[in-house]
DNA sequence: AAGCGCGCATCAGAAAAGCA
DNA sequence: TGCTTTTCTGATGCGCGCTT
């Protein structure tokens, strides 16, 4: 499913009229909004906002922003059929979240909505009358420029989060390549998600290669290369060493999980803000090296970048791959149950969910 | 059963703090 | 220094227990 980002938003709120001045969602508020520029494609937008009932008017309205950040961070909060509450994506804070939110609820696809709210006291569990939410309901949309309540009468929030991903702390060696736009977070969230990729491999009995430059990366006070689970060096895997020159382009893949020594069940290339066209190519090599040998080739990538992902791995000179899309949030999910559930028994069909065929042929 | 009023949650926006 | 983000504040109105 695609996944909803800025620019959905930001587009859907420039296609609002600007002639009107719109209340807020709740009718208790007094207040107008005014929209009065909205840069595409992923804002910042700006508005005017007053209190007709403090004798304010639009004249003596000064404009404000809703930053880019602000839109970004709840457009990526956005699910299908999920309730979500701004006040919680944004912790209660930036200014103009409600309007925000009210010029989202005025969009087809948004509709507010008062889910239940479980309550827990004590093991004792009820539904309570929730908070205003918004729903993306995508595939009926209400009229432009209107706000629209959905009745959700069997929907309740838990508001206890359903997983969320800690990560041990991290030592990256001087000499790992930084520079143009892989400044050192982003380098750390890189090799986040590649240890993330180590770890749900360990977890599933697999073994994993690390890319020979970054082997050197502490993890839990000892380099990758001491770590349980970690291979050493490629000429030793005979699933390598039976392909002639398969070793040199499997040595700088991100990770590749060995399983006994039979199967290769993924060749996984991270791709951060790098274009993706170079893990195709380092996998097209690998591929190339040993034809015949059935794995998964998997781009593992933001969520965000998944158009990306689904272009490239469609063009011509890299079809033969039948590339997969292991989104960061499906890796998180997957890391997230290996760690909490001593997940084991795992099928290739189940390892299908979490990596996408994004192929078209 | 209806009315009253205290306490509390919610809300938008002001104020303060952070940041480049 | 000016914009963004976080924290605080005051207004509003509802829930619920108490009184009539």
């Amino acid at each position: 499913m695609a996944k909803y980002t800025a620019y959905n938003l930001v587009r859907a709120v420039s296609l609002l009229p600007r002639n009107t001045n719109y209340n807020y969602v709740n009718p208790r508020t007094p207040g107008l909004i005014h929209i009065e520029n909205v840069n595409l494609p992923a804002g910042p937008i700006q508005i005017r906002r007053w209190n007709p009932r403090k004798g304010e008017n639009y004249v003596g309205s000064s404009v404000e922003s809703i930053s880019s950040e602000m839109i970004w961070r709840v457009a990526n909060a956005v699910n299908l059929g999920e309730p979500i509450n701004l006040d919680r994506i944004l912790g209660g804070s930036y200014n103009t979240r409600s309007v925000l939110e009210t010029l989202m609820a005025l969009t087809p696809e948004f509709y507010y909505c008062y889910p239940g709210r479980i309550k827990d006291i004590d093991g004792h569990s009820s539904i309570e009358h929730g908070h205003k939410h918004l729903i993306w309901l995508p595939d009926e949309p209400h009229e432009q420029g209107v706000l629209t309540e959905k009745q959700v009468p069997n929907m309740a929030i838990s508001e206890i989060p359903l997983q969320s991903v800690t990560y041990d702390n991290l030592i990256l060696p001087d000499n790992m390549a930084v520079g143009g736009d892989m400044n050192i977070e982003v380098v750390r969230r890189h090799t986040q998600i590649q240890i993330a990729l180590y770890l749900i491999g360990l977890q599933l009995g697999y073994r994993t290669w690390i890319a020979q430059n970054d082997k050197g990366i502490i993890y839990k006070d000892k380099p990758l290369i001491e770590q349980p689970g970690i291979i050493p060096a490629l000429g030793t895997e005979n699933i390598i060493s039976a392909f002639p020159g398969a070793e040199p382009s499997a040595r700088f893949i991100d990770c590749i999980w060995f399983q006994n020594h039979r199967f290769m069940p993924a060749v996984m290339e991270v791709e951060h803000t790098t274009g993706v066209t170079s893990g195709l190519t380092r996998m097209k090599g690998l591929q190339d090296a040993m034809p015949a040998f059935n794995t998964r080739y998997v781009i593992v990538a933001p969520d965000n970048d998944r158009e990306k992902v689904v272009e490239e791995a469609n063009r011509q000179q890299f079809l033969s791959l039948d590339a997969r899309y292991f989104s960061y949030s499906s890796v998180e999910e997957l890391y997230y149950i290996c760690t909490h559930r001593n997940l084991h028994g795992v099928t290739q069909e189940f390892l299908d969910c979490y990596m996408e065929k994004v192929c078209v042929n």
